[in-house]
RNA sequence: GCCCCGAUAGUUCAAGGGAUAGAACUUCCGCCUCCUAAGCGGAUGAUGCAGGUUCGAGUCCUGCUCGGGGCACCA
């Protein structure tokens, strides 16, 4: 079933009828401040400037001109907003049938069939646990990763593999000396080899050392290397796993150190004039000759005095590999700190006619005492706060659930840290810094992944007790009479616009927000409208589906937080 | 110094240029003979400063202040 139309487009037909000069996108449906006013409301703006009116004067007008029929039941101009009381019941039930009818598929506008997404995302530097402010690249990501298949993308998941460099070889020098290193103690032999460089000179001439032999692509080098950045990424990825990251594609820097299509774009951009050898020897790009306005950042180097290359070189192989896989839409994630670093690169290679990913950027996740700093310790990993929050979740678990193994208990608790986290990252618009409160993120209450799981858990906890066979689509009278159903409802029908507009903007946080509001809709619903002791079966069955398509709605929502709805909690 | 983001209750976040700026946490007062109290109801409380554009500005423009990030051989 096709769902993209909004659910009050049969009150368009009425108004052109009126209206001819008006066309379909100058009717928007909002909600009505209040729901005395009216069920919808219709914002006169767009077609008083189309019919050259006065919003005011024409709210009145559309309410003498417009035959709504039976759809409507009272129409009250106030102001510039036509106030709309619909027939409730009629459209309850089209919205009912619609979610039920697409399940799992309902909010997808399947603006990516037939189309190809390719996304680059994470890229922690092989030296430790990721930390909270690192993942939140992994889960906006991995979120925009589900959007895009929900909207029938074919998405493949990229992973930047940093495995070169000075840093690499000073901790391969490193492993050498520890015997079975394993994923926890890298952090330390990290910071080891870096104050051992700061006083040693020749600890760090051995890594340059390392690094040079590793371009040169001595194999013995190259083993050292990929050992140390294997451990690295597998005890990374099995982290980021927990969360529910996924990637499909490893792409080693390694690969990008000589690339012959850099020789191309290099001799293009020398037409340019734009690349110079520099008193030291260096291959440097004047960015001033391709448009760069103002003097930082002018000056870009590809190419050590050495003939080494430098990672900026790599990217622009790695962005000219990922542009031959030839995908409708290349997007990258990287953190605010990357952002001159990227324009630079786009400037390179949209000057040398090459296409440039699309970058999203998001910003750091700050603490109450200040920065995140891996060095200073001051760092929340994420490992940590799961095993913190599962710990805690597991004893509310174990109360709630005594029929359940301790197993069971316990993949619960770990889908509610999850979510705890997850949600906590997601809701914030990706381009502000969030303050990130421990205390506030376990205590999942309020404004949290584990409400919202919380209200799913309700919801199956109805539909289980529910006596007999839920029909798969309501009955033709379908009762609606209390106000908490009707904006529940109406809040349920807006998810393909929410999800339209977060492809459109490439977020995902307006989900959150979103799933937010309909776990709330539902909890008022939930104390506001008995489902098993109703009035009447007629009413015990259209609450019961209400339940239903909540839950259908809401659990594609979560699915693309990349948040678990457990059955019970 | 220059460039890019941001600034909304005590705190953490919402709000497609539109109606009385929403939640949550905290504090205070209530609610488990009633489908899960990880819940619900009530009270208190906010658009950094100064201008401008607009019928209308938290939202757009300019300046300032504060916070985050960046500005050639780290990746």
């Amino acid at each position: 079933m096709e769902n993209t139309v909004n659910p009050f487009e049969s009150l368009i037909a009425p108004i052109l009828a009126a209206f001819p000069e008006l066309e379909a996108s100058d009717i928007v449906f909002n909600a009505a401040p209040k729901l005395e006013l009216g069920d919808v409301a219709i914002p006169m703006f767009l077609p008083a400037r189309k019919l050259k009116a006065a919003p005011p004067k024409l709210s009145a007008e559309f309410k003498e001109k417009v035959d709504f029929g039976d759809l409507v039941t009272e129409v009250n101009p106030t102001g510039p907003y036509l106030n709309l009381k619909l027939n409730r019941p009629a459209f309850s039930k089209d919205i009912v049938t619609r979610i039920l009818a697409d399940g799992d598929r309902f909010g997808s506008n399947h603006s990516g069939a037939g189309l190809r997404m390719l996304i680059e995302h994470t890229s922690i530097n092989p030296n430790a646990s990721p930390h909270v402010g690192r993942a939140r690249c992994a889960m906006i990501g991995d979120s925009l990763t589900r959007l895009f298949r929900f909207e029938d993308y074919e998405v493949d998941v990229h992973y930047y593999v940093n495995d070169m460099g000075r840093q690499i070889g000073l901790l391969a020098m490193i492993a050498e000396e520890i015997e079975d290193l394993t994923f926890d103690q890298i952090l330390d032999a990290y910071v080891e080899a870096n104050e051992r460089a700061k006083v040693d000179e020749d600890f760090a001439e051995k890594g340059y050392a390392l690094l040079s032999r590793m371009e040169e692509g001595d194999p013995e080098v190259q083993a050292m290397f990929r050992n140390i950045t294997d451990l690295c990424l597998k005890g990374q990825l099995a982290v980021l796993a927990r969360i529910g990251a996924q990637y499909d594609t490893f792409d080693r820097e390694s690969k990008y150190v000589k690339d012959a299509r850099l020789d191309a774009l290099v001799a293009q951009l020398k037409e340019k004039d734009a690349v110079f050898v520099d008193e030291k020897e260096r291959l440097v790009v004047d960015l001033s000759k391709l448009g760069h306005e103002y003097e930082e950042g002018r000056y870009f180097v590809l190419m050590r005095a050495n003939g080494s290359s430098m990672y900026g070189y790599r990217d622009l192989a790695y962005s000219m590999d990922k542009n031959a896989m030839g995908a409708d839409v290349n997007l990258m994630v990287l953190g605010e700190d990357h952002k001159l670093y990227a324009q630079q690169l786009k400037m390179m290679l949209e000057a040398t006619g090459h296409d440039s990913a699309e970058a999203i950027y998001y910003s750091y996740i700050l603490l109450k005492d200040g920065k995140m700093s891996t060095r200073q310790g001051t760092v929340v990993l994420l490992e940590d706060f799961l095993d913190q929050a599962a710990a805690l979740a597991q004893e509310r678990v174990a109360e709630q659930c005594k029929d359940m193994t301790p197993e069971e208990q316990l993949d619960i608790a770990n889908q509610v840290a999850v979510a705890a986290i997850r949600f906590a990252i997601l809701r914030v618009s990706p381009n502000k810094n969030v303050t990130f409160d421990m205390e506030a993120a376990l205590s999942f209450q309020g404004d949290t992944g584990p409400y919202i799981q919380y209200s799913c858990a309700r919801m199956h906890s109805i539909l289980r007790k529910y006596d007999g066979e839920l029909p798969a689509v309501p009955g033709d009278a379908f009762p609606v009479t209390e106000d908490a159903e009707w904006i529940l409802l109406n809040k349920l029908a807006t998810f393909p616009d929410i999800i339209n507009s977060c492809v459109e903007q490439r977020t995902v946080s307006a989900i959150a927000i979103y799933a937010l509001e309909v776990a709330r809709a539902f909890t008022t619903f939930y104390h506001d409208c008995p489902v098993l002791t109703a009035e009447t079966p007629e009413l015990i069955e259209a609450r019961a589906l209400v339940c239903k398509a909540t839950r259908q709605v809401l659990a594609n929502a979560l699915d693309l937080l990349g948040l678990d709805a457990p059955e019970r909690m």
